[in-house]
DNA sequence: TTCCTTGCAAAACTTTTGCATTAAA
DNA sequence: TTTAATGCAAAAGTTTTGCAAGGAA
């Protein structure tokens, strides 16, 4: 209903806010789709899933948001593709399936991968997080 | 030494025809440079090398022996740079630190990082690898 | 008002392709 | 000679940029 989606519009706007981004109304509609559930979107599957909506967006603004979001901690970018860049809307610690002979990206939780020894960091360096792709092929 | 250019020359033909390709003089150029030590190039930065040597080369040849290099495994193809891929020379089982805010990456030997826990793989699909990348940060 | 954001088109890059020429077997 | 590889320039795809117009605070 209206009054859901006014809450929902606002409580994007809030989210935005606290990380630090004004809250435009193509930030928010973009954010809406984003985080309606975990996904691995390019900046043109989000293009057209806001044109298909029939927002009222650019290009431009799509690579300014999605970046902006990334660096803002909203988005994790993800370099799987070698011709485009994918944007992940779960960034708590996960990792991924990455089946090559189709494209998919599955999710693989936490709790699936364990380590029983890390390396040192080089010198100098500090830790942004690990990293983990269990490369597939899908068969038969 | 000539007889020792030689006899490399040679034996980067041999080594290509082992992988089943025709071992051409922009080729066997390109396997010299690439396997003189384990290093991750993108093909602006070969084509640059090779370029330096006086090698007479073009870019489209550049990116078909990349790529028919990495398709018959004797290079690893690498996407950690959204803009560009490049190329490992090592295909051997290893890790990578990723220096996000330098660029650089830096290897990680295979017996560095041990596994205590792996996810079941999805039905219908065979492994090819696990890849771990660290993330960094180089500070101070 | 003042500063930031958007949209549009053009520019910048990386990578691929088409086709005539050259080299490998 | 027959087939495959190379070089060049143009094309294709993604991402960035410059600048005028519009929106937020």
């Amino acid at each position: 209903m209206a009054a859901k989606l006014e809450s929902d519009k606002g409580s994007m706007a809030a989210r935005l806010r606290d990380h630090g981004i004004t809250p435009t109304a193509q930030r928010v509609r973009v954010g809406q789709i984003l985080f309606a559930c975990d996904q691995h979107l390019s900046a043109d599957d989000l293009l057209r899933q806001l044109r298909a909506e029939g927002a009222r967006v650019s290009k431009a603004t799509v690579y300014n948001t999605l970046n902006l979001f990334a660096a803002k901690g909203l988005l994790r970018e993800l370099n799987f593709d070698a011709t485009r860049s994918s944007f992940d809307s779960n960034t708590s610690p996960h990792f991924h399936f990455h089946v090559e002979n189709t494209g998919e990206l599955i999710d693989v939780s936490p709790g699936d991968i364990e380590f029983a020894r890390l390396p040192a960091l080089p010198p100098g360096t500090e830790s942004l997080g690990v990293e983990v792709v269990i490369r597939l092929r899908r068969v038969e």
